[in-house]
DNA sequence: AAGGATTTGTGCGTATGTATA
DNA sequence: CTATACATACGCACAAATCCT
């Protein structure tokens, strides 16, 4: 389950400005491939937001959008001070 | 109770969708009406954007066309990064 | 204890695109 | 074509929490 097939499938590493899917929607995509791949692993940071505007050249609005994507989907929780951190698979709500 | 009744009132307190007037229009009615009786205090900020937006379901743009109205008309003061504030009735333009 | 750097939280300023009446 | 309304996107500024020196 989870998205879908186990099999390979071309999944976006960079952001498309013209594509037919919001910035901010591609961003919450990708970073939700990285996290689900392990390329994030549970209770570690993702990078800053300052990070990820530079790594995707998009604005800290677009970034912060992404991100509240994953904290609506219970994937990351953001704490004020230190980061956003990838939550462990059986972290209750 | 609810909405303080059916009384002889001609102050919205809600936005009409469907109204003649415009929604920014009706917004900053209502926003005005709650300066004038007080409800929103002298030198305090009213609700900022996305509350406002939240609270009568109405997206940015009306958001801030309303406050652009009450801006023009001399009752607040957008402050970027701080907030928008109800001047003062001695307040010199 | 104090100060600075980092990071998230909040809020306004502006521009553009899309859809509808 | 214009006015209204929402969505997207970037920027700038300040606050609050945390971390490090």
């Amino acid at each position: 389950m989870g998205h879908g097939g186990g099999h390979l499938r071309s999944v976006a590493v960079t952001i498309d400005h013209d594509g037919a899917l919001p910035v901010y929607k591609q961003l919450a995509n990708l970073l939700r491939g990285q996290i689900e791949r392990g390329e994030l692993r549970p209770n570690r940071p993702i990078p800053a937001e300052s990070r990820l505007m530079q790594i995707h050249e998009v604005g800290r609005d677009t970034v912060r959008k992404a991100i509240a994507i994953l904290r609506e989907e219970g994937l990351v929780i953001a704490i004020q001070g230190r980061g956003t951190f990838v939550k462990p698979k059986d972290e209750a709500e």
